[in-house]
DNA sequence: CTCCTTATTCGATGAGTATCGAACTAAAAG
DNA sequence: CTTTTAGTTCGATACTCATCGAATAAGGAG
């Protein structure tokens, strides 16, 4: 990847990390120890579902979190990974 | 510091990170090793003197950069103490 | 099968952002 | 004093984004 590329990505990650509802969707979720679903977020953070939705997505999309499907519910969690590569000691300010 | 501050204060930090151009002039500033001013920002990027200038000041009002003033010109540098706070290692992945 | 729960998508809206060139300010050089 | 150099600010523009409610889809419970 060139260097320009590599900027756009990191901007790209940065960007994701800029919405303070994400910061809050990310610090319940790390806290929590555990899986967390769109509407437990959702009455936590009292904004609508499709908010959080579409919050969920711009993490997911990022590589931030994973996704594991179970029944008609899904549930979120951190990918330690990508922080631990991209902002390692991130996770432990919040 | 209440917490949903907190959470604001680091995503405007993240915010000012979430610009292409702006990490680039951080990887700049950072590898050249010395001050620069906006005029030579404005022609290794390409991008106009204005636009510069409003990069400039978004580094600096996140207390990213320092500047200072010398005749007219202004020279801009990486505030490490910053970076150590909120992103240790950051730089050195640039 | 029908209802409830969970999540996504869509359309609209209001707010914010990056960019430019032009106009302006201020200092240095001639 | 006039010209050059450096930077900021302004107005305009095009684009992106966060948010909501409504509509939709799909699994689970009765």
């Amino acid at each position: 990847m060139n260097i320009e590329q590599e900027d756009n990505r990191l901007a790209a990650i940065f960007k994701v990390l800029s919405e303070p509802n994400r910061i809050r969707i990310l610090r319940i979720l790390y806290h929590a120890g555990r899986e967390l679903t769109c509407s437990e977020i959702s009455q936590q953070l009292n904004i609508s579902k499709s908010t959080v939705s579409y919050h969920f997505k711009a993490l997911r999309l990022a590589g931030l979190t994973n996704t594991r499907q179970e029944a008609q519910a899904k549930y979120l969690s951190i990918n330690r990974a990508a922080f631990d590569r991209y902002l390692p000691h991130f996770l432990e300010t919040l």
